[in-house]
DNA sequence: GTGATTCACTAGATCGATTTAGTAGCCGTC
DNA sequence: GACGGCTACTAAATCGATCTAGTGAATCAC
């Protein structure tokens, strides 16, 4: 920090501008005095200053993420410190870091952003959370500030895109519970401004409608435990109540299946669960947990390379989709109760006599 | 971005030098020329280059955290997140951005403060995970990096502490055991190359010992759900096994739980748990889990307003002392099993004639 | 009424790196 | 031996803000 270039071309006899192009290895400067530069800057110690390599170039070596959550959901999401850290894999192979901003409120949001791009803080900003109709892709050209979306946006997008297909882990689940003999199976849902909560809802709904089933026992939550339990209550107080639920989340299952023992259910005995994000906690449950894997550590590490390709303009402008979501079985999940499974054969019976 | 202080210059038909007076609101412009000055800013919608102001004034308006953590276990730590959103519930009040670097292999940690201290990247760091024996003490004031650590380390360390004392916790905890008649109680461990993991198991200790109870019973684990349940396996394979099991994290205890139900236990008939943490998914454990709430929040919150007031000289140097974390009582946590009860009253009037 | 002081403002240096334009010296060539 | 072309380097401008020194004009004191 102390020592300069200047120190360096006093100490070395030379001009910074001699030491600027033995540093970055450009031509210009003879071999032996290259050398005498590289030594005395070793020697006093020197490193770059990223401030004025930062006013000069206009860039400045930092990528920006917005989470906006409120404060007390943050500790109970398993995404984020995972994606995060797949975003330093990418991030610590290049000079740059990441600047992270938590908007817990609602306002918030836009200020965050604003404060990132304004400044000149960072080169660009890794898009999550993508919500229907998000407005923070017209705010985001609008400040000329580059980014990546997690999952391409449901309004026309200049940016691209790092997918990951939540819907096929939510068909397996649905389709694992009806090969379990599971007809009345019910999805408990994220909020549905967010797309991840729409693609998941449905998901879903198109598994059990291609099987002929109706896709009616939907409540929707806000991906907290206590919305978890809410929404389980909801369901289960329908007078044709579900044998099986799909929860958008690992959180809110965990809500919902303490919900239904505490009334007396058993799981899986009488009510089926699945959750999603296979929380570490997830398989240590009573019972474990079958829930969806995603893998945000390599969605991080995809997004923040994608970023850093598109600020540097190597990146070709297309999308790139990783691999999806794999269901994971243990034990919340099993055959349907015969009683009902007995009622369901009749139904379908009438139903089909019906047609 | 585009607009600087000198297109305002131009623009209002003054100097740099008045612009940059008049928009930090400084003596030495004239009122009506001030006013003129900020309005024409505000109509080429000028804001300050951060990048130019950080070279000026040798600051990086941001502060760093360094989290060491293997990237599979960072999305099971209910800390940080909750952590963060408190460092920057302290920030967006100032001009200061949070960057976050996350380590995830041995050697990449002091890597990690040298990227943030060499470039001038940030003005300070918050010290997490404080070790005994802390090397990163040497290396920041080698650095000359300004500093906040969580809880004081247990070598001379220069720089101020925000200390939450995890003590009282465990210690409510191993006394609420105790009130319900337990004798034989455990403590699963975190590595105790943390000070939380040496502190929580002193407090365990020392709270056994005063009771006059032996404090044999502890089993080193990592803070890690498979760690938790090779632990606990230990504990109940010894002849005399713990009644109780007080855990240095709610996920092991999560998972410690998890595994004596598989082998036949009864929570907390047979086997009485404890966490830490207070995660959200521990109340929604089947039984809820009985544990001890911290508040990651305000910590974040307070270091970061410490390490902003050491940055800007205004802090005295002195330590914060939070509010200690508080227990929390769920179903986890039952009287001792009475057939174990009373071997222990036989123990202890043998014991107490051995005197 | 003259010297001192204050006010409002400007010119230019500065932070630390990069980059452009230019120069001195050397070699080769016709 | 004059010129072109090359290498190895330097001086100075540049990025955008802030800060210092200084200037001209108005005001004040005695």
């Amino acid at each position: 920090m102390a020592v300069t270039i200047s120190d360096v071309a006093r100490a070395a006899g030379v001009s910074r501008g001699a030491v600027s192009l033995a540093l970055n290895g450009h031509a210009g400067v003879g071999n032996q005095t290259r050398q005498r530069i590289l030594n005395t800057a070793k020697t006093l110690g020197w490193t770059p200053s990223l401030r004025a390599k930062s006013l000069r170039s206009a860039k400045a070596y930092a990528l920006g993420l917005v989470i906006a959550r409120e404060a007390k959901l943050l500790g109970s999401d398993p995404f984020f410190p995972s994606f995060i850290a797949g975003v330093e894999m990418t991030l610590e192979k290049h000079d740059y870091t990441l600047v992270l901003t938590v908007a817990t409120e609602p306002g918030a949001e836009e200020r965050s952003y604003r404060k990132l791009a304004d400044g000149g803080r960072v080169d660009g900003v890794i898009l999550s959370d993508v919500r229907h109709d998000d407005s923070r892709i017209a705010l985001l050209s609008g400040l000329g500030l580059p980014a990546v979306t997690l999952n391409r946006p449901d309004t026309p997008s200049p940016f691209p895109a790092v997918c990951m297909d939540d819907a096929v882990g939510i068909t397996a689940a649905v389709e694992h519970l009806m090969s379990l003999g599971h007809t009345r199976i019910a999805h408990v849902g994220g909020e549905q401004a967010y797309l991840h909560g729409r693609s998941r809802r449905r998901a879903w709904g198109n598994a059990l409608t291609a099987a002929g089933l109706d896709a009616d026992l939907f409540a929707e939550a806000d991906f907290t435990a206590p919305g978890g339990v809410a929404a389980t209550a909801r369901l289960l107080a329908r007078k044709n109540r579900p044998t099986a639920i799909v929860y958008a989340n690992d959180l809110m299952a965990t809500a919902g299946q303490s919900y239904a023992q505490a009334h007396g259910l058993n799981v899986p005995g009488d009510l089926s669960v699945t959750g999603y994000d296979n929380a570490q906690f997830a398989r240590y449950l009573n019972p474990p947990l079958t829930t969806i894997a995603a893998d945000p550590l390599a969605w991080g590490r995809e997004a923040a390379a994608m970023l850093l390709g598109q600020v540097k303009g190597t990146h070709d402008g297309g999308d790139l989709v990783l691999r999806p979501p794999r269901l994971v079985l243990r034990g919340s999940t099993a055959v349907v109760p015969k009683h009902v499974a007995a009622v369901a054969e009749d139904r379908s019976q009438i139903s089909t006599a019906g047609i």
